[in-house]
DNA sequence: TATTGTTATACTCTATAACTATA
DNA sequence: TATAGTTATAGAGTATAACAATA
């Protein structure tokens, strides 16, 4: 656990409490979401073709902000695993689908988030919670 | 640049929100010291050297959040670009101390930093602006 | 021509284990 | 005994370039 310390300028700088508090963040729901075997990236892909049916590799990537090239390795694990499987929309692209154990795996998955998010919720002070979604989708969009 | 999709189930999660927001404001920030030959983790190190005197290797990394072992490469690179020193505090321990140099640099990625700082404050609605900081440090603490 | 999927590669950050030497 | 510094190593995320095949 780190340990803020009032004699730190960096605390008082929006940029780096943003980094360093999603650091401790995300390192803590990594660690929830490995009981399932599954990374932070495995389950974002998960959330979303369990919201949006037929898209393809490229599609996910741009919506989670990862590169084509990087969407390889993680789809071709997904599938290993057989959460995930290819169906082909053309002699180009494929559409990636849940499978029957990857249904499940999401449902795993999105218990694991919900926990997380409640932790992290009631850390918030409580009347800040409201605007916080949409204060870091301002600087994210 | 991402782009925020309305059907994206991801936005509405505090954690998955901070993520790429924290993601998206890093690579800007990374962009703008990387002109300065400067690292994210660097300027961090030179601003606490710059602000707290006689701190070891450790206590910097305790203080940053960076492991022991991870400071290593860190510093060793600080040192042959000529911005930092060590200064033997006892036979075991050094002090990391910044060089004329690294004076000179630190004021480089204070400039950079404050730069970037308004720009993501700039984006921040403005009424949402005082409790940001505030409830990032929360979840860090 | 632009896009999709892919391979290869390299860099950064992070995490752990183990060792030496000193407090 | 505990701590500081170090080495080595591995995992994960990310970035770029390049290529083939197809829209």
């Amino acid at each position: 656990m780190p340990h803020r310390d009032e004699r730190d300028v960096l605390s008082t700088l929006p940029g780096y409490a943003l980094r360093r508090a999603a650091n401790a963040m995300m390192s803590d729901f990594a660690t929830r979401l490995g009981t399932a075997d599954l990374r932070i990236s495995d389950a974002s892909v998960l959330q979303i073709i369990g919201e949006r049916t037929d898209m393809t590799s490229s599609e996910i990537g741009k919506v989670l902000d990862i590169q084509r090239a990087n969407m390889v390795p993680l789809v071709n694990r997904l599938e290993k695993a057989g959460l995930i499987a290819r169906k082909p929309i053309d002699r180009k692209s494929s559409a990636i689908v849940l499978t029957s154990a990857g249904l499940e795996r999401l449902a795993t998955a999105r218990t694991i988030t919900s926990q997380f998010e409640d932790a992290l919720i009631a850390r918030i002070p409580e009347q800040h919670r409201q605007c916080f979604v949409e204060t870091l989708n301002a600087l994210w969009d």
